[in-house]
Order: structure tokens, then C-alpha cells, then sequence
DNA sequence: ATGGTTGTTTAACAA
């Protein structure tokens, strides 16, 4: 399964689908609404057959069901909310929503579970930021990323092993050394704290999840999904961070048979701050 | 060390 190539593409390098594997990608959009055309240029160019975002930002009375559908995800499940979190699954496979939506007593729109065609269980998933200063006594937001984090470790460790599941999304934390760009620096910055990546490991360990990008692409390959609109040029800074994850459960694992992150995308016009990350699966 | 940018909504707030 390991390949020494990049997974990083730019706009004209990402190869098709492999025949039989339906491709799901992830995407922060912060923001669906502004982004739609964004959308339209990530399915001429990798033809997801599902779409799954996070942060649009959008109520549900107002998200842009018709736009989606008229690019061909008829099937669509989402959970929105003024300004702010915000998850949809979009495809063009049946989908019906499965699963609990809820973590630590709120509904911020944070987690969608759906059922694909052949019983396997997608999560889409949207991980608190954290805020800035990453003590949970100091920072009511921290407690709420480790606690979101722990809620979803609870539900996996009593989810029953054996079913095939899919989580994915922007999990707002970089688990490994090579997953940031300064490993040293970035000890005390929320995402890459040893809290954080503690919990993380908990939350994998709980349902014997496979992570993609690392298990196709170990470390010491350094691997990025986010970086910052604050470095006026991200690629020379290059200055990333990989926040968002695929995991697959064991079962699922030899039926990967492609990975991509669409790196081309964070030069796209008003891009989002994340690139979408791409999985063929034989499915 | 600090500040750097963006989106939603309109001066903060979250990321």
C-alpha cells in the first residue's frame, strides 16, 4: 500500500478515478455559499461521485440544494447553521442519513452520518478549531475540541468493529511530525499540542481506523491539507498544516486505490484555506 | 515577539 510518490496534485496532474472505485472527496469550503463556483471547478476536474464538506456556513433553509444538484449530487444530506460549522454529504449514489448528529450537549452542526449503497457508514466530520490558547481552564473553546474529540472516541468504542466505515472531514488537528511544518514550533500551537494529538490517538485507536494519507504516504513524507491566508505566499512559506483526514475502517483499507490532495486548489480565485482530499475506493 | 488574512455580518467573532 506504500508509495513513495506525492499525493499533492496540481490542477492538470489529478488522474481519474481507477476504474470500479467510486471517489469520495473532502472539503473545508468555509463558506458553500461563496464558494459554489469553487465546487463547480472541483467536479469538472475530479468528478467526485461523493462530496463531503465542512464549515458552509449555511442554514439549511438556505443552502444551495438546486446549484449541487444541477452539478449532478441528487442525493444530499445537510446540517447547517447561521455563520458559523456547518457539515452536507453531496452524491450521486443514494445516500440516507444514519447516526447521531449531537456532541457535548449542542447542536453545532458538527457531524452527519449516512449509509452508502452497500451498508457502509460515512461520517462527515467537523472537529472545534480550539481557539488560540490551548489550556481548557483558560479556553472554554479548547475544552470543547478535546471534549468534541472525546465524545467521538465514546461513540466509537461502542460502535460494533466489523461494519465498514468511512470518517472523514476536518478533524482540526495534525496527529504526526511530519503533519506540520515545524514540529518543534508548533508544540504550543492548538492542532498540534500533545493534548490534541493524544486524544486523536484515542479517537483512531477506538474503532481500529486506518489512516489513509499515512499508510500510503509514512512519515517522514511531510504531508499538508490547510495553510494559512496570513502568508502572503503560502506555497514558498509552505508553511501547512494536514488537518483533514480520511480514515477508513481495516476491512475498507485494500480497497483504496487511489489518494490525492488537490494542493492546485488553495491558487484557485477566493480559495478556501483547505484543498479538497481525494480517496478511490472499490466500492 | 508580533502580526499576518478571510468570512459572516456589520464590530465583533471565529478560524
Amino acid at each position: 500500500m506504500t508509495e513513495a510518490i506525492s499525493p499533492y496534485t496540481d490542477d492538470a496532474a489529478l488522474p481519474k478515478a481507477a476504474r470500479g472505485t467510486a471517489r469520495l472527496v473532502t472539503w473545508n469550503i468555509n463558506s458553500v455559499r461563496l464558494r459554489l463556483p469553487l465546487i463547480e471547478k472541483l467536479v469538472g476536474l475530479a468528478r467526485p461521485d461523493i462530496l463531503c464538506l465542512q464549515e458552509t456556513k449555511c442554514p439549511d433553509e438556505a443552502f444551495p440544494a438546486d446549484a449541487l444538484k444541477a452539478m449532478g449530487f441528487v442525493h444530499q444530506a445537510f446540517h447547517g447553521m447561521k455563520s458559523y460549522n456547518g457539515v452536507a454529504v453531496l452524491s450521486r449514489l443514494p445516500i440516507t442519513e444514519a447516526g447521531p448528529r449531537h456532541h457535548c450537549g449542542l447542536e453545532d452542526c458538527r457531524h452527519l452520518a449516512v449509509s452508502l449503497p452497500g451498508g457502509i457508514e460515512l461520517n462527515d466530520v467537523y472537529v472545534p478549531a480550539g481557539g488560540d490558547e490551548p489550556d481548557p481552564k483558560a479556553n472554554p473553546k479548547f475544552k470543547h475540541k478535546l471534549d468534541f474529540v472525546a465524545s467521538q472516541t465514546a461513540l466509537w468504542k461502542k460502535r460494533k468493529a466489523g461494519r465498514p466505515a468511512i470518517l472523514v472531514g476536518d478533524l482540526n488537528i495534525a496527529p504526526f511530525e511530519a503533519d506540520v511544518w515545524s514540529h518543534r514550533q508548533l508544540l504550543d500551537v492548538v492542532s498540534h499540542t500533545p493534548v490534541e494529538v493524544e486524544g486523536l490517538a484515542k479517537m483512531r485507536a477506538a474503532h481500529g481506523w486506518v489512516d489513509v494519507a499515512r499508510a500510503r504516504h509514512p512519515e517522514p513524507q511531510r504531508l499538508y491539507t490547510w495553510w494559512s491566508y496570513r502568508n502572503s505566499d503560502w506555497r514558498k512559506s509552505d508553511r501547512g498544516r494536514r488537518l483533514d483526514h480520511i480514515w477508513v475502517t481495516p476491512d475498507l483499507a485494500p480497497k483504496v486505490k487511489g489518494f490525492h490532495i488537490l494542493r492546485g486548489a488553495r491558487d484557485w480565485t477566493q480559495p478556501s484555506d483547505h484543498v479538497p482530499v481525494a480517496v478511490d475506493i472499490a466500492i
